[in-house]
DNA sequence: GAGCACTGC
């Protein structure tokens, strides 16, 4: 069935006006060459900075920082807050004395793109004035540095040591609307720092509609000290068209509007978002079917996800030839990490794939949702970054006002045990009773805390222990994870166990060609480093590979693995080497003792056990949940081993186990007695 | 026989 519009509504005429539009150049430049657009590039610095939208509210904004303690700021991308607030403050005198004004941002990207933008409107190297920090990146200089941008990790690290952030004279929190888990703990902490530090102020700066609900926040128990300020965005108009009737087959929905668009409409790129991979190829092929039955069509169909090789990438970023139209067949990758130039064009079936996580299975759900009002909004964004644009919406208007404000907050459907060992290390005690800006169902907190008991970082009293709980604290690692690197040492493989940890914090090692015939030898050649005690020691022997290689390059292309994501994973391995050398931790390596490796990897992940059931499936041991090896693991085409433990697992249409080892039953009595005593004896028959 | 997207002293 053909997807019917409604006419676009009449106030979103076209009123070209070109302004700066890149409030967030944001474009991984580790990709692709950086597309910041800038329509007024031919003006003066200064003039760019007073065309834009906040500068009218400059005033204003400083009045009502010097009259309240927190100021919401909801305002559009676009807006130029992140760029312009930080100056105002530094202009207006906020820096005085030794403090900085701070801004976090969640992606990294944001962060250097920010601070470089802002550092050449001040006319200053970067690193002086204007500085950023983001792991294994600290571009700032001591007592130079007045404005800092940095990840919210960081932030929150430096908590650790200066809890009252006493360094700062302002914190921005930047795309609050995004709530992830470190935003949320942010929140709840600066709410404690506020009343401690009258004189420090915090910006929460938001595009969304929720700052009702974080004013409330700030405001709770307090003196009416928080505010809010609305800004205007600056993106072209961007005419919304509706479904007549609800659209029941997204793909044919897409295929259909896309075409419709191309027919109808002037020249300008289509931006379609879609679910997941196998819907991009699905869609991709129908239209190149339809472009390959009519030859007079100019039509370039792309698509583009996470896992699609660079050079895959790089192409939907190239300009689009004259008299082409370009078709972009993306998942939510193009909704706020990457910006793709020349979008005219949105069309948005609604829906999107979101993990959540069920405290009584203990597994992360993949599910599919319906987007959130904010997250439709921001696809429609996308249509106007260029100039006017329309966005295609494959569902009814009634579908779109009862859609949710925003996407549940990370908080409350994700696995917590990294959140709450860092609020105890920060002295939260009684973590059940923390100002949770959203606060996460009680059953999460009660496992988080659970599993930090059995690692042995928590005490019956729920008292970090030391050193043990402290340490692990201090680790940039997943609990488990901690606790496996810092007992590498007494089992002689700590070299090995900080490779493999490396290697399951990075994106997927391996590139999975898009035609046939390349994704076949991709898989043979892969074979070459599988072995039988599972994926963790299949990835070590790949490691290990590649460590020794000359030209890690070309080793990469040759074997069909990704080259950026090792190179990340080789500086993970160097930060775990020398933290463990901090924490006087023997860095040794066993490289012929492979069970030293799989009883360290048994000493923190025997939660995650799981044994072959008569049934055929596999079992948790507590929990008895039925599970399955994934497709992708090298033990899916072997033999079943009796006994496995896994890093994840993913809930699909049936449980599947990722990234597993292979161990020994008896391994878990003795590794970790206290979790196992009174159960493996039902497991292990 | 399966894969939304990010991210950390």
């Amino acid at each position: 069935m053909m997807a019917k519009f409604l006419k676009p509504r009449e106030d979103d005429d076209d009123d070209i006006v070109p302004t700066w539009q890149s409030d967030k150049p944001d474009v991984n430049t580790d990709n692709v060459t950086s597309f910041i657009f800038n329509s007024n590039v031919s003006l003066g610095l200064e003039q760019q900075k007073q065309r834009l939208p906040i500068f009218k509210n400059k005033n204003h904004i400083l009045y009502l920082l010097e009259n309240y303690q927190t100021l919401i700021l909801v305002g559009e991308t676009g807006s130029g807050k992140s760029t312009q607030i930080p100056q105002y403050l530094f202009e207006a005198g906020w820096c005085s004395g030794s403090r900085l004004i701070g801004i976090t941002e969640p992606r990294r990207i944001s962060v250097t793109s920010l601070a470089t933008r802002v550092s050449d409107e001040l006319r200053t190297q970067l690193g002086h004035i204007v500085g950023y920090t983001i792991r294994f990146d600290d571009c700032t200089t001591e007592d130079v540095t007045k404005i800092k941008y940095m990840t919210e990790g960081i932030l929150m690290r430096e908590m650790m040591t200066d809890p009252l952030l006493r360094k700062y004279a302002v914190i921005m929190l930047d795309e609050v609307h995004e709530r992830t888990i470190f935003t949320d703990i942010l929140m709840g902490l600066l709410k404690k720092i506020l009343k401690k530090r009258s004189q420090l102020k915090l910006i929460i700066s938001s595009a969304t509609v929720d700052a009702e609900e974080i004013c409330h926040f700030f405001n709770m128990s307090t003196t009416n000290n928080a505010t809010i300020l609305s800004v205007k965005g600056q993106l072209y108009p961007v005419s919304i068209n509706y479904a007549i009737d609800p659209v029941p087959n997204y793909v044919q929905g897409v295929v259909d509007t896309t075409i419709k668009i191309h027919e109808s409409m002037p020249v300008g790129d289509i931006l379609a978002f879609v679910i997941g991979l196998d819907q991009i190829e699905h869609i991709v092929r129908l239209l190149k079917e339809y472009v390959n039955q009519r030859t007079d069509l100019k039509l370039l169909v792309l698509p583009m996800h996470g896992s699609l090789p660079n050079n895959e990438q790089i192409k939907v970023f190239r300009p689009t030839p004259r008299g082409m139209r370009k078709i972009v067949i993306a998942t939510n990758i193009a909704e706020t990490s990457i910006t793709i130039p020349g979008i005219v064009y949105v069309v948005d079936p609604g829906f999107v794939k979101a993990q959540w996580f069920n405290p009584n299975t203990l597994t992360n759900s993949l599910v599919v949702v319906p987007i959130s009002k904010a997250s439709a909004i921001q696809r429609a964004g996308r249509a106007g970054r260029v100039r006017s644009g329309h966005v295609y919406r494959l569902y009814t208007e009634d579908n779109f006002k009862q859609l949710n404000n925003s996407t549940p907050p990370e908080m409350q459907r994700t696995e917590l045990s990294s959140a709450v060992l860092q609020l105890k290390a920060l002295g939260i005690h009684n973590i059940l009773r923390f100002a949770f800006p959203s606060p996460p169902p009680a059953q999460n907190l009660r496992v988080a805390l659970e599993l930090l008991f059995a690692l042995g970082a928590l005490d019956e009293e729920g008292n970090l222990t030391k050193p043990l709980g402290e340490t692990m604290a201090e680790l940039p690692l997943h609990p488990i994870h901690a606790k496996v690197l810092l007992g590498s040492g007494e089992f002689g493989c700590s070299d090995e166990i900080a490779s493999i940890l490396s290697l399951l914090q990075v994106q997927d090692i391996f590139i999975k060609p898009s035609s046939g015939a390349l994704a076949l030898k991709a898989r043979v050649l892969k074979r070459n480093f599988e072995v039988e005690q599972g994926d963790l020691l299949s990835l070590l022997n790949i490691f290990a590979f590649y460590e020794q290689q000359d030209n890690k390059k070309e080793f990469c292309h040759k074997y069909f693995f990704n080259y950026k994501v090792l190179k990340r994973a080789t500086e993970l391995k160097a930060q775990m080497i020398s933290l463990l050398r901090k924490y006087n931790v023997p860095v040794v390596s066993s490289p012929r003792n492979t069970n030293a490796v799989l009883k360290c990897l048994t000493s923190g992940f025997f939660s995650n056990a799981a044994y072959l059931h008569h049934s055929g499936a596999y079992h948790t041991v507590r929990g008895n949940e039925e599970l399955h090896i994934h497709p992708s693991s090298v033990l899916y085409t072997l033999q079943q081993p009796q006994w496995v433990i896994f890093n994840e697992i993913v809930h699909t249409n049936r449980s599947y186990m990722k990234d597993l080892c292979v161990i020994e039953h008896d391994w878990l009595l003795e590794l970790a007695p206290h979790y196992y005593q009174t159960v493996i004896n039902f497991g292990g028959r």
